[in-house]
DNA sequence: TGTACATCAGTGAACGCGCGTTCACTGATGTAC
DNA sequence: TGTACATCAGTGAACGCGCGTTCACTGATGTAC
C-alpha cells in the first residue's frame, strides 16, 4: 500500500498517506480501488495492458486475487477506469491555456507547455494511452477514442474563435482540430521516448511541437473551405 | 495449409498452392515459414501481437509447436518479419506515386490514392503495424519506428524538390515530412476503422486525407526557416 | 546407378507455472431496536 | 448505551487450462563415394 499511495498523491484523488481516527467501510473500499488503479498503472510502465493479469495486480495492490472483484468485474473495466484518470484534469488544463491566451503564437506556446507539464507528471498514464490507443478491439481503445474526440471538440470550438476560421463549414473545422490533436498525440510519444531528465531533449521536443503547429496553422489564412482548393 | 496458403499469395510470395515435381528440403522449409507468418497475421486480425502465443501461431501453420522454433528463435523475430513484409513494397510504391507526378496535388492525390489500395489489400498487415506501433518496449515497436523514419526520409527527399523547400534547413523539412508520414497513418487507422466495404466512407475518409495534407502543405509558401516565423 | 551415411524439419511426451474463476468462509463495520 | 443481526471487503483452497521450453525421436531429403 505504500508506494500506491504515493503514486495516487500525484493524482491527488487521495490526499493524506494516512488520515487519523476511524475510517468508514466505504472509504477503505475507495483507496483499495485506487491501490489496484496504482498497482495497474506501475506494472503497464514497460508492458501492454493486455498482457497484465488480475493476478499480478491485485498481488501489487496487497490484496487477494479474488477480492479484484469486489472492485471491477474484469480487466477491461479498471483500464476504463484508467483511462478516465488520466485525461479528467488535461481537457480543462488545455482549455485554460487556451483561453486566457489570445493569438496563435500564445496559444500554442501555451498547450504545449502545458501538455508537457502534465505529460512529465504523469508518465505511466500517458504511456499506458498513446500505447492502447490502437492496441485492439477492446473497450479501453473504444474509451480513448471517446476522449480524444472531445478533446478535438473543445479545439474546434476554441479555434472558431479566430476569424479567418469562425466561417469555416463544421467539417473542415474538426479536420484542423483533428490534425493537431494527432500531432500533440506525436509529441507525447516523443516526449515519453526521450531518456528521463534529459532536458535538452525535452527542450527540442517542445520547440519541434511549436513548430510543427505553426507549420499546420500558417496555411489556414490561405484555405479556401468552399470551391476548389488553389494547391 | 490451406488458407495459409491463399493468404500468402495476397503478398506474391510463393503464388502457386502446390507445384508440380519434387520440391527439395529448403523450399519446403520457406513454406512453413511462410505459413507461420501467414497464420500469425490472421490471428492478429483483432488481437494484440503480446496476447499471441507461439501454440496458437504453430498450430494454425499445421505444425507442432517444437517446430516452431526451427524458422525463428522467438515469436519477437516472427513479428518483426512481419513488420518487414509490410513495408517491402509501400516504400517503392509511394516513391513511385510521388516522382510519377509534378505539383503537390497530383503528387498527394497519387500517394492517398496508392496508400489506399495497398491497404486494403494487405489489411491484416497494416491492422498489426498500426497496432504495435506503440505497443512497448519490444523489437517489434522499434522496428516499426526505423521502417517508419524510412518512409519519412524518402518523403523529404522528394519534397526538397519543390521551389520554396528546396531551400529549407533539413531538420524543418524532415519536421514537415514527419507530419505527413504522421497524418498518413491516422488516415490508416480510419480506414481499417471503417466498415467493411463502405465505399462511400473509404470515399470520404480519402477526402478528408486529401484535404489534411493540402492544409498542411498550403502553409509552406509562407513558411520562413530562418529568423521569426510570422506567426 | 547403387549404397551407406549425414542432415535436419517435424514429432510427441513431459515439465513446472501462472492464469481466471468458483466457492464457502471470516470478521470487522454498520444498522435496527 | 447495549445487544442482536445484516452487510460485505477480503481470505484461501481448489479447479482445469494453455503456456514456453526440454528432450530424445523419426524418417524423408541430400551427399559422398
Amino acid at each position: 500500500m505504500g508506494h500506491a499511495g504515493i503514486a495516487s498523491t500525484l493524482l491527488d484523488v487521495s490526499a493524506a498517506e494516512e488520515p487519523p481516527g476511524p475510517v468508514s467501510r466505504q472509504e477503505r473500499k475507495q483507496r483499495t480501488r485506487q491501490s489496484l488503479l496504482d498497482a495497474a498503472l506501475e506494472l503497464l510502465a514497460d508492458r501492454s495492458f493486455a498482457s497484465l493479469s488480475l493476478r499480478e495486480v491485485a498481488k501489487r495492490a496487497g490484496i487477494v486475487p479474488t477480492a479484484f472483484y469486489r472492485h471491477f468485474t474484469s480487466m477491461e473495466e479498471l483500464g476504463v477506469a484508467l483511462v478516465e484518470e488520466t485525461t479528467r484534469t488535461l481537457r480543462g488544463l488545455l482549455r485554460g491555456a487556451r483561453t486566457e491566451n489570445s493569438g496563435y503564437g500564445g496559444m500554442i506556446r501555451a498547450s504545449v507547455h502545458t501538455l508537457h507539464k502534465h505529460v512529465r507528471v504523469h508518465e505511466d498514464h500517458f504511456r499506458f494511452v498513446t500505447r492502447e490507443r490502437y492496441a485492439g478491439p477492446g473497450a479501453v481503445s473504444r474509451a480513448i477514442a471517446v476522449e480524444l474526440r472531445m478533446f478535438s471538440s473543445d479545439l474546434a470550438l476554441d479555434l472558431a474563435r479566430f476569424d479567418p476560421l469562425r466561417t469555416w463549414p463544421t467539417e473542415d473545422l474538426h479536420l484542423l482540430a483533428d490534425l493537431i490533436v494527432t500531432a500533440m498525440l506525436g509529441t507525447v510519444a516523443e516526449l515519453l521516448d526521450a531518456r528521463p531528465g534529459d532536458t535538452a531533449a525535452d527542450e527540442r521536443i517542445l520547440a519541434e511541437a511549436e513548430k510543427r503547429l505553426r507549420m499546420v496553422l500558417l496555411g489556414v489564412p490561405h484555405w479556401r473551405p468552399e470551391g476548389q482548393p488553389r494547391i
